[in-house]
DNA sequence: TGAATACTAGAGTGACTGCTCTAGGAAAGG
DNA sequence: CCTTTCCTAGAGCAGTCACTCTAGTATTCA
């Protein structure tokens, strides 16, 4: 026998990629980030990029998987919490700071462009049933509990929140001076009258 | 001297390559979409795309632009009126009415892809400007008549109208079952809280 | 009618890009 | 030490696509 794999030498190798790939992808979109410049940005040279990722897309998927992992950890945390509102509260603060690295709307924009694809398309509804399962138990406490409203079933109300989020995520890129520490309290502030008892 | 140019004529067939190719950046996006296939979709051959459009790109800021005037002439629409608060509403309806075409989903992302480009970036930066400038006064007349909250400025609301409706429209396109039709009430309800008076 | 020009089609071209392939260097075991 | 396998690089290939070119047709004016 002869020389094994070290994997954490591998797995770092594999974040630098996965890194630089997000790096690209939110720069110039996937059709238009090559695999050259991933490269170039990595600093490796193709072959150890096709070595650590058969395709192009597959990389794409690796950050995309790496974005739900990091979503179902965040939820995993808020166990056994008894303060229902303020987990949705700190839920949307948290996403607001994650999308602070200016690289995530870029990149979200260039999944856009590969939606089509079923492994894609797979990926961004296991992300979604990540946000969404993790919020749903939270809304239905806060429902029962008065603190939102009820007229609205949960799971309804979950995906609304996601629009907002969504919607926040998306103004982040164009040059309208949307800011996103600046918008910060907005973002609660409207995600609160969301969820507001009706009155 | 002979042949004069057909306006009528002219101006059909450049329409009808602006359809095919809505069509073909929605369901493809930008890269995606092959000037051949909106040659195909349009019923013409490539000599006739590019006698009309001298880049791929161009159909694409057509299409923005056509977006960016009818915006303009339905705020046009409006003028005289004096339910305030039905102009906003009924902006909102419509820009629903609108994502029933479930092309507009779709090209938005495609869109998203060129989002670089600099004529790509004027030309969005013109259609927000077309919807804030259009919002703004009626937002204005609101808040003096108190039907809208005054503790945040009449622009940063408009600008928060818009996230909402962005992020409506950007849930239209993954299949998780967000129809524009069934979700037009709640849109409302979400942009009336949005700008309901501090209580 | 004839000439000039708008319009149309589609084959061809040049450039680019995702990915493969080969050749070799480096580390772990014996 | 040697062998085996992992790992790396970058030249090259096959395929694709935006766009050009040419040749021809339709339409209007004199």
């Amino acid at each position: 026998m002869a020389r094994t794999i070290d994997p954490v030498r591998h797995e770092a190798r594999r974040t630098a990629i996965i890194d630089a790939a997000l790096t690209c992808f939110a720069a110039d979109g996937f059709d238009r980030a090559t695999t050259a410049a991933i490269c170039r940005t990595a600093g490796i040279g193709s072959g150890t990029f096709f070595h650590y990722f058969p395709t192009k897309l597959d990389v794409l998927l690796a950050v995309l998987e790496l974005g739900t992992a990091e979503t179902v950890a965040w939820f995993a945390a808020q166990q056994g919490r008894t303060d229902v509102g303020g987990v949705l509260v700190d839920h949307v603060v948290h996403s607001a700071a994650e999308f602070a690295d200016p690289r995530v709307a870029g990149f979200v924009r260039a999944v856009g462009a590969v939606m089509n694809d079923e492994r894609v398309a797979a990926a961004l509804a296991r992300d979604e049933a990540a946000v969404l399962d993790g919020l749903l138990p939270w809304v239905e406490a806060a429902q029962a509990a008065g603190e939102v409203r009820d007229d609205v079933p949960a799971a309804r109300l979950c995906a609304w929140v996601l629009v907002v989020l969504d919607g926040f995520l998306g103004r982040l890129a164009g040059e309208s001076g949307f800011a996103a520490a600046a918008e910060r309290d907005m973002l609660v502030d409207t995600v609160r009258r969301l969820l507001a008892p009706a009155g």
